[in-house]
DNA sequence: GCCAACGTTGGC
DNA sequence: GCCAACGTTGGC
């Protein structure tokens, strides 16, 4: 099993609306980075997320989510009213992918960027979302780090 | 294949 | 709102 990391602006889907999603369940349109799409076609289900809000009063780590449906075509990329659509993306060779994930837990307060930073020369050492000038919005966590990171909730 | 210009991300 | 950092595009 692997572990991740993607982030969302709150003000656009933040963990209450995967809370309130049917199932607690909702697809993760709209990722439109290479890297980042590569990474959510290794994700396999059962593979843990964190979920992580950016752009927002109080960045960080809101809670945990599970994969519960592996990598398949984006229909935004298609919609030509979406803002998320791809004039370039040929239907039977789409280039953009997403994931659908269940909401696990929201953490009673969030894990900020700050806190992560205070173990940035630590245990999170290599922690790719606190590498300067990241801006990767699907990273691959590791267990260590998993594990660390839930010892401070 | 290089690289300047441009657009976006995301913390502050 | 600012701006550093980065990815992508497109001219050459």
């Amino acid at each position: 099993m692997n572990y991740w990391l993607m982030k969302s602006e709150p003000s656009t889907f933040g963990i209450d609306d995967l809370a309130r999603a049917r199932n607690s369940t909702s697809g993760w349109d709209g990722v439109r980075n290479f890297q980042a799409r590569n990474y959510m076609r290794e994700m396999k289900k059962g593979d843990l997320v964190f979920f992580y809000h950016s752009s927002c009063p109080v960045p960080g780590i809101a809670g945990v989510a599970v994969v519960q449906r592996e990598a398949y075509p984006d229909p935004t990329q298609f919609d030509s009213k979406s803002d998320h659509y791809d004039a370039m993306s040929d239907p039977d060779n789409p280039r953009w992918f997403m994931v659908d994930v269940k909401l696990v837990r929201k953490f009673d307060t969030v894990i900020s960027l700050d806190e992560l930073r205070k173990h940035a020369a630590g245990k999170l050492k290599d922690m790719i979302v606190l590498k300067r000038g990241n801006r990767l919005s699907v990273t691959p966590v590791t267990k260590s780090e998993w594990s660390f990171i839930e010892s401070l909730v």
